[in-house]
This record gives C-alpha cells, structure tokens and sequence, in this order.
DNA sequence: GTCTATACATGGATAGAC
DNA sequence: GTCTATCCATGTATAGAC
C-alpha cells in the first residue's frame, strides 16, 4: 500500500506555518477579500478534517465526511487541499505548533512545582478543550508517525532536549527528587493526554457517557499531585526531599 | 446527513468472547486433525492481523495485507474469518481478555505497595511484549470504541470497580495516602500503555530507532517510584504517610 | 480445504460547465 | 471560485475450479 509513503515528503516543508497552508494557486501574498475568503474556507476545512480525522484515522477519513461536516461540496476541498494527504499534513502542522509551545512554563528560573504544575494544567485543559486534534495526533504516532517524523526527531526533541536540561540543573541544585527527566515527560504526555485520547475508556469506567468539566478538574488535580509528588515538591510551590 | 458514518457498526454483538470467535463452518466440537489444522490456521490470521491492524488500523489494514503477513491467499482469510470485521473483533476480544486479567495483584489482604508494583511492572512487560496487541486496542479506544462499549461498560467497568473498592479499604485502613482510585488506574494504564501505543515518540525523542530493553527497565523504575510515591508508599512495601 | 479469477462497491481525484 | 458528473484505482467478498 504505502509505495512511496509519506515520509518522503517530509522534506517539502511548506510554507513554515500559519496562513495559507496547503493549494498551489497561491494568490498574490495574503490580503484582499479573495485571500480573505481562502483563508476563512480553509479554516473550516481544516476544523471539519480535525473531526473527521480524528474520528476515523487517515485511511477510514474520506474527503467526503470532511466536505459534509465543513457543509462544501466534495470538489471544493479538493480546490483547497489538492490531495487528502496535503490537507492531512496542513492539519498535522497546526496541531504540532500547538504542542510544541504548551511547555513554555518550564524555565531555568521559573520555580519547580510551579512550573511542573502550570504544564500539567495546561496539558489537561488541553486535552479538555482540543480533544480532536489530539487524537489525530495520537492516531498518527500509533501508527508509526511516519508522516511526523522529521518533526519528532528534530523539533520535539531539540525542544525536549532543553527542557531536560532545565530539570537536571534543578535536580542538581537540590530543588527537586532525582527522577529521569525524560520519563517524567512521557509520564506527563501521557498522564494528561489520556484524558482526551482515552476519554471514552474513561467514561466508561466512571459509568457516564462522557467526561464532564468535574472529571476534568479532578483530572488535572490528580495527575498534578501525582507529578508533584513524584518530584518531591509541594504544591506551594516549596521543595521538599 | 452523516449518513451512517464509520461509527454507526456498533450494534452487532457477536458471539461473546473466547474460542474459536468468527467462522460460521463451525466443526463438530473441537477435536481431530481437521480442527487442529483449523486452529492453526486461525491463529495465524489473529497474530498477522494483529500487526497489520496496528500499524494501519481498522479501514487502513487490507485482507491483502493481513492475507500476505501470514503467508496465506486471501481467500482463505475469508474462509477462516467471513469478514474482515468478524476477524477484527475476533482479535479484539483475545486482546480484551489479556487486559482483564492484569490487575489480579491487586487483592485485598495484598501489600499496597507489592501489589501495585506488581501491576505496574506487568503493564510495561506487556507494552514491551505485546506492542501490536496495545495498539490495536489503543487505536480502537481513540477512535471512541464502537466495537467494545458493551466491554468497557459492562466488564470492564465491573473488574475495575472491583479493584477501586480494594483501594479505597486501602486508604481508609491508613495503608496508603488517599488518591482518586479511578484516576489512579487511568494514571498507571496511560503511563504504562504510552510505551507500546507511543514508542515511536519516546524513541525518537531519545534518539533512537526504537525502545530497548534497557529503556523498558528504566521506564519500569520510573513509572512505578511515580506511582508508589503518588500513594505515598515506599518500595520495600512498608506505607509511609 | 485451498486457491485463482472476478464481481461489485467505495472513495480519491478531476474535467469542464457555470 | 463553485459545483456536478464522472473516471479510475483500490479493496472486500465470493464463485467456482482444483
């Protein structure tokens, strides 16, 4: 199936970022009521394929159920995203530039426990408010990652790379439990990410049909003072042994 | 609209669980040549299957795939498996048994701090050595588990009530620090499954091609100092504050 | 029971009218 | 830029010879 696959396009990155991520007709540079309506209709796009996407995965997602939920015809989205792929790595940028930036709380002068618990926080709310594009997200590294990993291995890790640095130095000043830096991350990720790719296993087990605000608030308070705790740190934001 | 999008398979409840879960031939009882060969064939289809739908999915695997992966013709995927559904719930229910049976540390006159190291301890050996089996489960629950809410309500439901109740007499019997129970086990199966559904993450951001046997070690160590500090339990099995 | 050839449906992508 | 009609590849499932 996957000939050529993906990872071969890794390198093509497109134009970096935000605006107009994906057609090749490509108007002038980016203002004007056209450039206005193309962004305003690729938004949408992107929104339905974020639903879609994460509903049924890459393969199970047809342009169809996209076109459908962002109420164009079926043609339109292929004017937009020339292929299904294209508009699934669009997606994938987006949702990548979100995780990338959520550990912005841990800094070298930032205090341990407030720092550790501000990204806890943050990722559960995430979790809470953006359920969709973490599960495309999730459903794309289950899957192997192919189509991120230049991401994974350059991006995230530099990033990750630096935050582990910030925390062995606070382990080494005393401020925190020895623990391995990287492990406490992924316990972290998973710990908070659970709650939006998992919801449904979750719900299940609390007996409801999906996880309420309460549920989530209990989330973010457990997983805190679990991390926390494994730190060795309080709360207030004091060290302990 | 949304016609009968992906989600809507849900109705059809099989035949409940172990066995030889699919075909409708169905031989005498269970004995003879004939039904070894049967066996065997059967098993080779489920483990195939249980790769290919890991690494592609539910809509992305291919009978093809399935078909060449255990050196068969595809035809006698469908002779053994009528569909390509009854097959895929076929290994579902197999994966859902492992998974119920994994918390059996976990009984009431145990040690707190034995019993959930065991349980830790298993859930990582299993991601390290099931890692197929995890993600098909994982992909599964993402994309909201049409094909296992009888399971997740019903069975599952009931075993981890069951172990929730032990944890609470725990706690109320001073032998651990209070913790939600529920979010507790959501905790340890995040933080464990995250190796297997998520390796190509953690690998890449260790730098590697993959986890090794020393990285399942370390994750072990971790994740189960995580946990047992969370309860406020000390590794030797003694119960702190 | 095994396998080759094939029927039939779905879905990605495009042509070409508006 | 928008949309309808259509092309064509892929993939599930089966018929029917061995």
């Amino acid at each position: 199936m996957a000939k050529n696959s993906a990872v071969s396009m890794a390198a093509s990155n497109l134009e970096s970022v935000s605006s107009s991520a994906s057609g090749q007709p490509a108007p002038r540079k980016s203002a004007g009521p056209r450039a206005a309506a193309r962004r305003a209709n690729e938004k949408r796009i992107l929104a339905a394929a974020e639903e879609v996407f994460a509903l049924a995965g890459f393969t199970g997602a047809t342009t169809a159920a996209i076109a459908r939920r962002a109420s164009l015809p079926k043609a339109n989205v292929h004017y937009y995203f020339r292929t299904k792929k294209a508009l699934y790595r669009s997606l994938l940028n987006n949702i990548l530039d979100l995780w990338l930036n959520e550990a912005d709380s841990i800094t070298e002068d930032a205090d341990p426990a407030e720092a550790l618990s501000a990204y806890v926080r943050a990722k559960v709310a995430y979790s809470q408010n953006r359920p969709f594009a973490s599960k495309v997200f999730a459903n794309e590294v289950v899957h192997g990652g192919s189509q991120i990993r230049d991401y994974l291995e350059n991006q995230l890790k530099a990033r990750v790379d630096g935050k582990v640095s910030i925390i062995r130095r606070w382990i080494a000043e005393g401020r925190m439990s020895p623990v391995d830096p990287y492990h406490l991350f992924f316990s972290i990720w998973a710990a908070t990410q659970t709650y939006a790719d998992f919801e449904c296993q979750a719900a299940a087990v609390l007996g409801k049909d999906k996880l309420t605000a309460g549920d989530y608030r209990k989330a973010a308070d457990h997983v805190e003072a679990m991390i926390l705790k494994s730190c060795g740190l309080e709360p207030g934001g004091a060290a302990g042994s």
